[in-house]
DNA sequence: CGCCGGTTTGAGTCCATTCAAGAGGAGTGG
DNA sequence: CCACTCCTCTTGAATGGACTCAAACCGGCG
């Protein structure tokens, strides 16, 4: 079921485009990449591990997670993901999948063969390029998230991640980088921060107090982006955006 | 000054073959990467955050490790790199260095200016390919690394750092997966399991009374290894070591 | 209306930290 | 060869940030 709309594709393109130049024949190839569509409930498994999957899921909207669990049933969660995000690649090229990427919300995606995107990436090296740096900014990504969960206290940690989300959905067009949606319960982010439930909400409640933030439902407003940013110890470097995007904030 | 010795790449070339089939011809092209020898301190910096380098390090004897440092001057390592390992793609490839890389003892290592690699790498579509892959695994990696910090409690977490350390350490041919050198010291033990020296100190002692490790200066020898993969949770599959090194244990 | 998943709050506990001091070892200079 | 210094390791005692346990609250939904 090869495309035949144009722009399906077009978040990715948008991605890969913002590290490497890519020509107008190279960003067609991409655009012409075949695909399948497929939606995914909420909570649902895209990749398990152990999985040897043979496609790769690209999102085109809501939200998904990148996990692993421990001998004793703990959770870490290592990424959050949205439009534009290749989320399998790592689990398709080697050989088995070594963590799980699940959903958060609805989500609608494009199902890649990964045999597609390794031709395209051999026969236009650009595309190749662009791919491989997408997989940089990932492990910059993961990084940061390190540092975050092993050398910040709570507070820091929680303001450090909000003000992540809030640029990266900026960047790919998803609210305001101070009013934005976050569908996680407060398990989930207890699973990415390293913390507990229990202290999540309450790390939340003393943000919400100092007035830092608003959290209201499953959104969250940010009152005052250079103290949080301040408080959460943020740089956005390594987050390795789009110069000009860099420009605006910070 | 181009290269001349033939071998002096070949622990670069053994890492890309691992994951991907490289022709003779690919090989030899690897092995041509034109450098230059050089020879670091101990302690000295490889890259510094904020770095723009424009040429790729690939270490030939001797370690490293990857860090990077909070607002309070707190510091996390993400991981420990060996003969083989190529430090500082992940910085030169984007715009500029987003953390630090620092020798732990004397290193040799062999810079290529990073033009030729991508030059390489659009040439010759299956380099491409394996150092992409290559990169794939340091994520892989640092998620473990996260899951680790984040989630298992100090005994656990320091076993199973120890694993990971004794089955790189034999893939690359340095000692035994039972018995190595281990040059960090307890401080630097710390910032990568993100405890405290005097937690590490502990923590090493009590696995020491219960005859799981044994060390003596800067070597580990395990007694008993599948203990102490129990003890640490310890599945070496995210480390996406050749299948025929992974029949070997476990 | 009553269930159910998620949130909120309190009280007590514990793992890891902080503070502090001493011991061991390697290297330097007199 | 011995002092002296610096760095790392070791150990003890007290503290604290985050955890556990537990109960109540809330809003959505069948």
């Amino acid at each position: 079921m090869p495309a035949k709309n144009p722009p399906v594709l077009a978040p990715l393109l948008k991605k890969l485009r913002t590290w490497w130049p890519l020509s107008d024949e190279d960003s067609e190839a991409v655009l012409a990449l075949p695909h399948k569509l497929r939606e995914y409930r909420p909570h649902e498994y895209i990749v398990r591990e152990g999985d040897r999957t043979h496609q790769c899921c690209v999102m085109l909207s809501g939200y998904s997670y990148r996990h692993k669990m421990t001998g004793t049933g703990a959770r870490q969660i290592f990424s959050i993901h949205m439009k534009g995000d290749a989320v399998d690649l790592e689990n398709s090229l080697l050989r088995e999948a070594d963590h799980n990427v699940q959903t958060l919300t609805k989500v609608e995606a494009a199902m890649i063969p990964i045999a597609d995107i390794e031709a395209l990436a051999h026969e236009r090296p650009h595309v190749g390029s662009a791919f491989w740096r997408a997989t940089l900014i990932d492990g910059a990504i993961y990084r940061e998230w390190t540092l975050n969960v092993g050398r910040r206290d709570a507070r820091t940690r929680m303001a450090h991640m909000l003000c992540e989300f809030a640029l990266r959905l900026e960047d790919v067009g998803l609210g305001e980088s101070t009013d934005y949606e976050l569908p996680m319960t407060q398990e989930q982010l207890a699973d990415a921060l390293g913390l507990t439930p229990v202290h999540v909400n309450r790390t939340l409640r003393a943000l919400q107090a100092e007035g830092l933030i608003e959290r209201t439902q499953r959104a969250v407003k940010i009152g005052g982006w250079d103290k949080l940013a301040e408080v959460g110890d943020f740089d956005p470097a390594y987050l390795h955006l789009k110069p000009d995007a860099m420009g605006m904030r910070v």
